[in-house]
DNA sequence: GGTGAAAACCGTAGGCT
DNA sequence: AGCCTACGGTTTTCACC
């Protein structure tokens, strides 16, 4: 094995996910002039790595705020016992609200990210929906006051 | 003012939004095979929330682990001085393997996502380019184990 | 594995209701 | 504001190299 990867991707593979990572709709026929091949070959390429799952979709990018959602904040969760965490997690994923949940070490064994209306919208989801959850002993509220960067890793 | 958000989308709105949450490469005549309209309603549609800057377009989404990068971390930063986090933050920009980068009220100033290939890789980042920044005064490491979850808000 | 062209499909604009 | 039509561009496939 001698590529950056485990999928051995050329550097042909490379470019075209360098480009998408700028645009996700860019046109085939685009990426081709781009890279000096066909069209073809670009359809070929990105079907590969689709099947291959390392291109998982397109996810849409929305201001959250314009939709009336002006809060976006993280919260740790300490739990009474690891052995809760998929149960846990389980019971935030049935939460609209909460778009991204992760399993982490360190102080922490719950960390997710939670979009709210406002402040009394994110208190009223704490207090009702989340430290109501069992197994759950203290939650840690940080609330984004800017997100700064949201970007691809540039490979 | 009578819509669920700031900008009065209506009913079809909502409903476009949606099936691209699900999957932002619907073709537009797909969507109005769904939503009983014609294909020039959906482009019309989605060009005002783009030009509302409701959708700013969309991410590919990969899996970085196929691509190498097995470990994903967040870090909460702590500074010397609140001041300088405009400073940091600037710097961390300059990174390519952070991805995400708030301001954020709690114990931490920052918070960042980072993906790195491996521990050493992300060893490596932090004594060398991280805690090498002027005004941090600690980090604090949460390994993510698993995501779970990685959504839009569905409205 | 890549090419180039054909066929099917889609995005976009314009006119009409 | 939505519908229909038409055009130009894009995706997708496939025979050929």
């Amino acid at each position: 094995m001698e590529g950056p990867c485990k999928y051995q991707l050329d550097d042909l593979d490379l470019q075209i996910l360098s480009i998408l990572f700028n645009d996700s709709r860019t046109p085939f026929l685009e990426i081709a002039r781009q890279c000096h091949v066909s069209g073809g070959t670009i359809h070929v390429r990105t079907k590969k790595m689709e099947e291959m799952g390392i291109i998982k979709g397109t996810k849409l990018l929305i201001d959250t705020s314009k939709l009336g959602y002006d809060i976006c904040a993280f919260v740790g969760i300490k739990l009474v016992n690891c052995s809760s965490c998929e149960y846990v997690s389980e019971e935030l994923k049935k939460i609209n609200e909460i778009i991204e949940i992760h399993c982490i070490t360190g102080d922490f064994s719950i960390l997710f990210k939670i979009i709210c209306k406002d402040i009394s919208h994110l208190h009223e989801l704490l207090t009702n929906k989340i430290q109501t959850i069992k197994g759950i002993q203290s939650t840690s509220i940080f609330i984004s006051l800017d997100q700064i960067v949201d970007r691809n890793i540039n490979i």
